[in-house]
Order: C-alpha cells, then sequence, then structure tokens
DNA sequence: CACAATATTTAGGCTTATCAAAAATTATTT
DNA sequence: AAATAATTTTTGATAAGCCTAAATATTGTG
C-alpha cells in the first residue's frame, strides 16, 4: 500500500504550483490572484483558499492582496514535475510515434505519477534526452532548467534575419497541428521577407519552398537561433 | 485542457469496481461490504455511501444489506483497469528492467491515465504481450480475459507432481521477493516430495536443486501446469 | 424460536476543493 | 484628493470521500 508523506502534495497543490511557476518563469515575477484564477479556469475566491493552504506548506511567499512567489522548496517541486512532464511526452513521441500536438494532455496526467525510480529508469530508457518534443529543456534530476543562450523569439527578429526553429512554447494543440500543416517543425528554417509595422505580422519563408505570412501571436511562440 | 465526461469515473470509484471485481472473480461471487472495506481498508460506512453512487451509476446491482455485483459496464470498466494494470507492469518489467515485485505500486497509479489511445500504442509497443510479470492474462481490448485452462493450483497438488510456474497470483512486494530468493519464477518446476497432513505444508524441489518446505499459504497463491 | 453475534446501514461530522456574492484593499482616473 | 475601477479576500454553501457511533437487518446457535 501507498504511504502518503508529511510533506506529499495533492494533485491540485502540484496544479497549483506548476501554473505559478509558469506564471513567473523565467524571472520570478511575483504572480497575482486572478492570472492564477484565469490559468487554471477556476474561481479567485478559490485561489486565495490555496494559497493560503501553499503558504502554510511553505512552498510559497505570501502577502496578502500582495501576490505570491515560489519559496526554493516550491520552486523545486514545480521543475520536478515540468521535468516529469517533459520526459513522458518526450517518450511517447520517440518511442510510442505520437505526434507532438497529442502528447500534452497525456504527459498532463502522468506528470503525477510519483515515483523517482520510475523516472530515473524512464530518462535512461530515453537515452537522457536534452529537450522535450517542443524544444523545451528537460531539467536535470537537481532542478536545474538550462535554456539555450543563443534562443531568439521569432517575434523580435527582423526582416532578411534566417533562424533554425529550435522551440515552441505553447502545447496547444491546435498551434502544433497548424505548424506541423505549414511545414515548421524543431529545425525548419524560417527567413523573414517582410515585417508588417502594422500588425507585426511577418511574411516567411519556411524550408526554402513555402512562402507564407505568419501572425504575430504565432512568432511570438516561435523560437530559434540565427543561421 | 481536458473535459470530464457524465460517465467519467473518479479514481476512488475506479478503485472501488476493481476491487469488487477482484473479490468477485472468478465467477461472479456476490462481494460484502465488509470484505470490500477490507480489502480498501476503508470503512464499511464509507462503503456502503460509494455503493450507493455507483448503484445510480449502473455499475453495480446492489441490495441493501444483501451485497454486490458487477454490471456488464461495471464489469467491463473494471477490466480496463486490469488490463491497463498489467500492460503497464510488463513495460516497467520489459522495458524499464524493474523486478517483478517492484511493480505492483506504480502500476498501481499508472492504471488511471486515461487515454485509450496510449494503452493500444504502449500495448504495441511492447508487442502485445499475452501475460503480466506474474503470468496473469491481459485482457483484450474487448475485455476478454482469458486464463490458462489447464494451470493448477499448487496447492491442490499431490505427492510426486511436478509443476512448471506460470502464475503467482499475489502482488505483494514481500511474498516475491521470497520467491525470488528462493528461485521460483515463472517456469520454474516444482517437484512434490512431500505433503504434511497436518499444515498443508508441502516439502518440494525446486528446479531440481533446492530442497525446501513451502507454507501452504504460499502453495495457495502458486498456479502451474504439469510436466 | 429466541437471543446473541455479525454484517450493514443511517446519522451526524470532518476535510479538501470548489463556487457565488459581499466586503475589503489597492490601483487608476478625473 | 476623491471617486471609480480592478483585484483580492471573506463568508457561507456544496459535493466527494472519509470517519465514529448508533440503529437496524441478517445469520447462527442453543
Amino acid at each position: 500500500m501507498y504511504i502518503k508523506s508529511i510533506d506529499m502534495l495533492s494533485l491540485t497543490e502540484e496544479n497549483y504550483l506548476k501554473t505559478i511557476f509558469s506564471l513567473s518563469y523565467p524571472n520570478d515575477t511575483v504572480v497575482g490572484t486572478n492570472e492564477i484564477a484565469k490559468s487554471l479556469t477556476v474561481n479567485p475566491a478559490s485561489v486565495t483558499d490555496m494559497l493560503k493552504k501553499l503558504y502554510h506548506k511553505e512552498m510559497i511567499d505570501y502577502i496578502k492582496y500582495q501576490g505570491v512567489k515560489l519559496t526554493k522548496i516550491g520552486k523545486d517541486k514545480a521543475i520536478d514535475i515540468v521535468r516529469k512532464h517533459r520526459i513522458w511526452e518526450y517518450f511517447l513521441v520517440d518511442k510510442l510515434n505520437f505526434s507532438w500536438d497529442e502528447v500534452h494532455d497525456i504527459a498532463e496526467q502522468l506528470e503525477h505519477i510519483d515515483s523517482p525510480l520510475l523516472i530515473t529508469r524512464l530518462y535512461d530508457f530515453l537515452g537522457n534526452p536534452p529537450f522535450d518534443p517542443h524544444g523545451e529543456p528537460i531539467p536535470n534530476e537537481a532542478g536545474v532548467l538550462t535554456e539555450i543562450s543563443e534562443n531568439i523569439n521569432l517575434e523580435s527578429c527582423l526582416k532578411q534575419q534566417k533562424i533554425k526553429v529550435t522551440k515552441i512554447i505553447d502545447d496547444s494543440a491546435t498551434l502544433l497541428q497548424y505548424l506541423t500543416k505549414i511545414h515548421i517543425g524543431l529545425g525548419s528554417v524560417i527567413e523573414i521577407l517582410e515585417v508588417n509595422d502594422y500588425d507585426k505580422s511577418m511574411e516567411v519563408i519556411i524550408n526554402n519552398e513555402k512562402n507564407i505570412i505568419l501572425s504575430w501571436e504565432i512568432t511570438k511562440k516561435i523560437y530559434g537561433i540565427y543561421c
């Protein structure tokens, strides 16, 4: 039988931590109650309740009306969940042939499985990959999350620049399916032909073959390195 | 985001169904409240509450004070969970090199992951094995659970008979570790030298090498075929 | 058959996670 | 600086699962 230790978190608590982490990433930004509520599609009142609880468990620094920050413990816990999520996503794509747009919801469940040994063994089985299928770095066992420093957001690129796609920072199936359709994947090369000053959309060439216009919303989600 | 459909079961409901299934297996025996309570280490009053709920969800036939039986729907649901449990156990042993005594608790968590496609893909990835690491049959996608008809319980064997082990019907780590220690695993050959009438213990030879006495409690957990 | 033992259910409460509505605090605007 | 808007918290309720103690039903025994 499974024994629950004192500092074990419920599935809900884990999801709150994960949300706070992603809203505060990468600069440990202070996060507000409404923001969390929106992100979890939950009532702000529920968030306040949970924040009190997480504060007593020393997972967050919390001052009424002022917002929250993760403590070291809370952040470690959140990163551990992110690690599990990304390792499972890699497994699903690499071993079970899922496409990158299918894995998020399943990994969302698998990330809560509690067995450090399982994750160690699984990660070894996968050959210790550094990135998940969307190009996001997989934190190491010590909770260190290393981003590629040369990564640039497509949004901030200029006319005539060329980047090789390294990361998509959105798990939504619709976006990922659209990108697949227009032949954008990790490793694709995007060359910027024109930037529209009014709506920040970009006319680009994908892999030297496809001529297309990307909206600002989409360029914000794509990262790459100059090439 | 994950959408909860009307007939979706909670983790707790799934565990009740699984328990009722295993207590009623293989002859659809009627199961009592206390029995379920003991099995789940829960108060009988809690069981009554849950039985009412499962009755309303048409998962069980339930008459007050008389005990319960799974309906077709309930049984299908239970078998699906068993299927997932056994497939995950196989994965853990075959791909991640866990030993047969380590997998139960992890599979207990993994069995609740909700993604039929995941299970289909995983089962294919494993090469569609017919049995789990303890020799239990893996139900097929249609919910058909086929036991090996030649299987005999070691308990009911007689002096001088010899069986090849095909199944252990207990997930407890301590039992499985003990069996490993005395070199009993799937495929081991057990020859019965003597049966003690008083306590039903057996003196046996394992794999033609090890001479040992097995208690009745243990012989009840071991199944095999004559050889 | 009646009485005791056992099994099951009911009643009343607790905790976790949620919500809506009202109150309090902080931020923004005139 | 006062009024208004936005955000956050408090208050009071609800549902799921669980508990203990008390009541009721069933089963077993003399």
